[in-house]
DNA sequence: TAGATTGTTAATCGATTAACAATC
DNA sequence: TAGATTGTTAATCGATTAACAATC
């Protein structure tokens, strides 16, 4: 397999599809900052310091000043941030004042969860349309919205201006899924499935993997159960025990 | 608020509760590489190198090479991974070959789903126990399992031998329930709740904010369709309209 | 004014990627 | 052997944090 070439140095990438100001990381954060602001708001704050937005959301003072220098000037020197002004900028900034249709793949356990989450359509994402491919599913109301056939996923897309999917399938369906998405007008995918999806340049994803997350956990128990070797090295093995050249060896 | 003192240039940090060796992202990839792998052994493979694990897992070559370099020499020069030997290792060192009790906090809908999600059992994860603080979900049935009431929580821990814990509970109740599950002995917890939870040093968290995940979603569509200035700079705002200084001022 | 606080630059830290010697 | 591939080091990249001049 041919070796990636050395990436010339100093050479500034095209970054394709334009430049994305805000690291997506940061994006998180203001969201964040969005909410508890508006807790901030309802009990009669009308200014807050980085300090005291920090301390809010559980964070350094120092990355809520660069967070929000993205959004340019938001604060009064010596003041500090107008609550509104700035629960304003960073809504418009996230799109958190507008309405986004989703459409939600799988009527599974997770899927019917997701549509029923009230946490979604309190910040204005609207479940548009659910749709499995079990026909015993389909039908089935959920939430206020009937369980829809898997080929109706086209047809809803367009009709209902949806630009965000979410695949609550399983790993095997997730790829073909995503294409019909994207094929069909999708823009923004959420990945809920076990598995990697591709997609073409301009389309964003995001994985949660709800197993991999609580897999992290339980490495964190085997390391503080497991005593530590002290000097950080690991036990030196024999290597691989005898290699079989790969004869084609039956899966167990 | 006190300014945080420099830190001593050189100085190197105690890492409380010994030193965690495989970082967050590494451990989650090591899991994609588990499953990935094991589909690899069932479709009879024996042997992978580097560049072939990366595709299946969509990463880097290099990124694999140091990943699996955490768990010690796994590979043959020349040669690449024997595929049983790396799933054993893997799965040692990520405890994927324990049963871990798991206590969910919460059964609204996400609680139930995540009771009723085959893939967390599939990879050694057992819902031990459901509880709510609400009557009237206490002894319904979800996936096999009865809803306890909230009260049952520390008798549940100590008698199942829970050491994690998932909260999916609206945000206003997760700090509370954090601090029960530590105090029942509860040493990570996976929190779903938008809302951070502090917790003593020893206990891990992550945290997953589903409608923040969305959330950078709508933001790279409005980034894609708004207008991107060229030179990447923003309007320059008369920065905050008229600061009112907090003059207690009735939550609009 | 004196005190407070932003916006930004520089320093630090950590994670990813490239390169390559070792060697099967 | 010649070709392949690891394990590891060095280079790069990006994100976080500290520091401070500007100034309300």
């Amino acid at each position: 397999m041919a070796r990636r070439a050395p990436r010339p140095a100093g050479a500034t990438l095209p970054a394709p599809g334009g430049p994305r100001r805000i690291p997506d990381a940061a994006v998180a954060r203001l969201g964040t900052y969005h909410r508890v602001l508006t807790d901030a708001l309802a009990a009669g704050s009308c200014t807050v310091s980085s300090e005291q937005l920090a301390g809010l959301a559980g964070v350094n003072a120092s990355q809520v000043r660069k967070d929000l220098s993205y959004l340019g000037p938001t604060g009064t020197l010596g003041v500090g941030y107008d609550v509104e002004h700035l629960l304003g900028r960073i809504g418009v900034e996230l799109g958190l004042t507008r309405h986004w249709p989703v459409v939600i793949v799988g009527a599974g356990n997770l899927g019917r969860a997701l549509a029923n989450y009230r946490g979604l359509a309190a910040r204005g994402f609207v479940v548009a349309g659910l749709v499995d491919a079990d026909p015993t599913k389909v039908g089935r109301t959920v939430g206020g919205l009937a369980v829809e056939p898997l080929e109706a996923l086209e047809g809803l897309i367009a009709e209902r201006r949806v630009r965000i999917g979410v695949i609550a399938t399983p790993a095997s369906a997730a790829q073909e899924v995503a294409d019909r998405l994207v094929a069909a007008g999708v823009r923004a995918i959420l990945n809920f499935a076990p598995a990697p999806v591709g997609v073409p340049p301009g389309v964003s994803v995001r994985k949660v993997d709800l197993a991999l997350e609580l897999q992290v956990l339980s490495y964190h128990q085997v390391r503080a159960t497991t005593r530590t070797r002290g000097d950080g090295t690991h036990p030196r093995r024999a290597a691989a025990p005898a290699l079989r050249p790969d004869p084609r060896g039956a899966g167990r």
